[in-house]
DNA sequence: GATGAATGAGGATTCATTCAT
DNA sequence: CATGAATGAATCCTCATTCAT
């Protein structure tokens, strides 16, 4: 079998389990389904993956490096100004999320199941696009864009924060509304606070 | 027995509870370890709690009352003006759950486990939350302290999303700080964005 | 529940172990199965036995007291000489498993299974065995009955294996033979090795 | 493929499954595992073998083989007497267990996993073995040599579990012993108890 | 012949819940 | 009211075996 073919169906395999996870919540999907839907036998799984824990982990990996990868382009740009970045990074964490509801729940709902998780696999990755955050606040800052006074560590936080809630807020929430319709709002917010008076 | 009686020995299940379930999860806790803690034997919880997930219900809505009907005093306050209310607000959502780190353990990680518990029980009692919140942004808007282009139900959910952020970040964080020393800058980044110029 | 009808369902629990097992091997009988036949639910095991496998070692803990209590009985003897004590422990043993052909089973086959399972469980106890053994003809050694210049420890090992194989034989044999009847044709032959000439 | 390299990639995986079998049991080796030791693919495994307890048979088979052969050649010996012959049957015995441990290990334990293996597959060469050494027996009392009393079948079998409970006793010794060392003192009891008075 | 990816049946164990005492 | 022994459904994972390449 090639890499391709094998990669090919360890992404059908992913792909399958947001679907279940993100409907029936991490303890609530046996493998069984999770096979089931990915169209391989159960034992199948246990050649792609050690674990059931490891699916999780496995979808986080793969959707973080997505984010990270496309915030490092934003940051890098040399065109853009600190609050152009800023507000550019708003719109692509909304809009990567809001495009895939099932991925959206995993991360707004199951991967905030168990302390052991978020600490061991959620937050090394984590701290790498929190990381890309604050680089944009520092560099308002040393550009005079932003107040010299917020700290860039915490204030990222506050960022991400406001569009963790958002993306909880519009995965709960009933009514089918676009995502992105929240991008104008929060930059107002956010870069109201971080603004130079 | 009293009713007295037979509320005290469901509080105590109740705080067997919480100090369980924060450290070991609620997936990774047994009815038979939180009646161990509370001293009364297995099926002595049946008696006072419909089922496992009850209980995760009834350590919510107590929680979440308390919450409530501190925020309210600040509300109804005739004698503060917006700002105040909020930065006390803000105070005193940082100080309950700072106060109890078992408890946010469990506001913060093990409320997220499903959707189901968050749709059902956690959001009803939260838009209350949120509703007062969105109360004083109101206020401050009729009194022209905050900018009047703002919308008051978005921006609860934003000063939410804060210092729900917050405490999670507090929770995870190995170092032992104290989370009201994040009062001040949280009230000055959020005041920041609502201020009329 | 009181504790001698714990102990008669723990009791229960070892006897359908015992047929299962005899029966079907140790890997080829399911916990299931033990349960059904002690007609106790399959978790009622685990509120007995910690694992499978110790079950197993209750099995052969139990039997290897009977044996030790009879054989310590039999040493201690006053009134009898060494070779009539030899002659007598080789009735006991061959007699004891001749009387149940399931535990039999299991100790002729089962139980040598693993060399974890021998070496941890099966030996120490059978050390203890072993020495009783040693102990008889050491006491023949001194009363001058069997030969000065056998070793103890060695011929006791060589006693045990000879009553080891006739009671494998026995079990393997299909011919419904009782045990007993080799008791003579073994004490002959051990004796005749150690008699002084 | 000649039939010379097929019987050798045969050999190769029979000596790879001793190895893991002797190290890690009949039940805890998967035929995977003898596979990548013997550096063929798992699906070879079956185009030499029908099923994983085929592989045990065959190891059965093969070195009862030897056993057999080497047997045969010293009662064959028309020169040696039946002392002489049964001594050198002992040595023989010892020495091909001593002289390799895997090998050991497998007979003298994982043989006696089931009654089903022991009963359809060792007992039927086993038979052959024993009747090799009852021949030698029958020959002494025809010579005069052993006691007209015993009886040549029961005493093979006698002879046997000695020399089997002491290859048991050596597998299962941590202190590495050498086997033949044991040589004397078995020939010692064991034709002590044999010899004509 | 050889490969090794895929299969899927099978089983030990856990634990929320019940109910006889 | 309280107990805690008993239940039995539910699930992750292993691994002997097959078969398309």
């Amino acid at each position: 079998m090639t890499a391709t073919r094998r990669e090919a169906k360890r992404q059908r395999i992913l792909d399958a389990a947001i679907v279940e996870i993100a409907r029936r919540g991490y303890y609530g999907t046996t493998v069984a389904t999770i096979a089931g839907r990915a169209g391989v036998a159960d034992g199948t799984i246990y050649l792609y993956f050690k674990s059931k824990e490891a699916i999780l982990v496995s979808i986080f990996e793969r959707a973080m490096q997505r984010f990270i990868d496309e915030a490092r382009g934003i940051v890098e740009d040399a065109q853009a100004g600190a609050e152009e970045k800023l507000r550019r990074l708003i719109e692509l964490h909304l809009t990567l999320l809001g495009a895939d509801r099932d991925l959206a729940v995993i991360f707004q709902v199951e991967f905030r199941h168990t302390l052991h998780v978020l600490e061991l696999l959620s937050r090394s990755r984590l701290q790498e696009y929190l990381g890309l955050i604050a680089s944009i606040v520092d560099e308002g800052k040393r550009d005079g864009v932003f107040r010299a006074t917020v700290d860039a560590s915490f204030t990222a936080k506050i960022v991400f924060g406001v569009l963790d809630e958002m993306a909880t807020d519009w995965v709960l929430a009933k009514k089918n509304t676009r995502m992105a319709a929240r991008v104008g709002p929060a930059c107002d917010l956010l870069l109201g606070g971080l603004r130079r008076p």
